[in-house]
DNA sequence: CCCGGAACCTGAAGGC
DNA sequence: TGCCTTCAGGTTCCGG
């Protein structure tokens, strides 16, 4: 579910609640949810930490212990709640509590969703590309990513290796605001289109971000509000009703495996 | 390289 | 009311 816009949120409003703050306790309800290392030696590794930073790189939250790193990937269905006691919840996966007496947890109906402790996480985010709303990602960096590469603009916006943290409803977004077709070839795009998928690219983002991301289902804030965007999408989910630019019904079609939604006139 | 499809899971929603 | 199908914000693996 949840894309850089609705990860930057989490992570701007958890930031002030729970840095500085040791990790008493955890419990896992489904050990299943931690990628590495094994359950065991994650509750080992994770107890008595201080939350140092709390921060983000793609989708990943990112939270810098005085030893290690405690990762976190929400894929479809995960969420983080700061609680003020525990709740009995069926889809309850891990348990944080903290020195304060909250409990900071995850819940993921789906089952998709991961933790991960690690001692240095520059290995593990070595794949990923630029983050793009960082100030120093410019139209130059956009068209080095997109150099060579064979496929269509839809996936390459999805290859989190290309740029990190766009998931299907924001390049959709970014897409329609450059006016580019989603199964356009990234080779075929001129200096303008690049320049105009760069800018489509972080208005896309920045908008989802200034209301606090997108809630379709799943997604909540950490105290359990929805996010707003969902009420400014241009395209996403706008199947059969007009395009804002010219009128003419958005089109769903189902490409590379997802449904992609765009308007078939001013998306070229 | 690139693409499509399946797999990983558990619902919600719509059609009949 | 109940059964069946489809769809879902992500990622990875496998085969063509």
């Amino acid at each position: 579910m949840p894309e850089l816009p609705e990860v930057e949120t989490l992570v701007q409003e958890l930031r002030p609640q729970v840095t500085g703050r040791r990790i008493d306790d955890v419990i896992l309800h489904w050990p299943g949810c931690v990628a590495t290392p094994s359950p065991r030696a994650f509750i080992r590794r994770m107890k008595g930490r201080i939350i140092r930073e709390v921060r983000r790189r793609g989708k990943f939250l990112w939270f810098v212990l005085d030893h290690g790193a405690w990762l976190v990937h929400l894929k479809m269905t995960g969420r983080l709640f700061l609680l003020p006691m525990s709740e009995p919840d069926p889809h309850a996966r891990a348990d944080f509590v903290m020195d304060d007496g909250r409990i900071l947890r995850f819940q993921d109906l789906r089952k998709f969703g991961r933790l991960y402790w690690v001692p240095d996480p520059e290995p593990f985010f070595r794949p990923l590309g630029p983050e793009p709303l960082d100030p120093r990602f410019r139209p130059e960096d956009l068209a080095r990513q997109l150099a060579g590469r064979r496929g269509r603009l839809k996936a390459l916006l999805l290859n989190q290796s290309v740029m990190a943290g766009i998931g299907n409803i924001y390049a959709d977004e970014a897409l329609w605001r450059a006016g580019l077709h989603p199964m356009r070839s990234a080779a075929s795009l001129n200096g303008e289109e690049i320049r105009r998928l760069w800018k489509g690219i972080r208005e896309a983002l920045l908008a989802g971000l200034r209301h606090h991301g997108t809630t379709i289902q799943w997604y909540r804030r950490p105290e359990g509000s929805s996010g707003a965007h969902q009420r400014y999408l241009r395209v996403y989910g706008r199947a059969g009703r007009p395009c804002f630019r010219c009128g003419t019904p958005i089109v769903r079609q189902v490409l590379q495996g997802r449904s992609a939604y765009f308007c078939p006139v001013c998306q070229r």
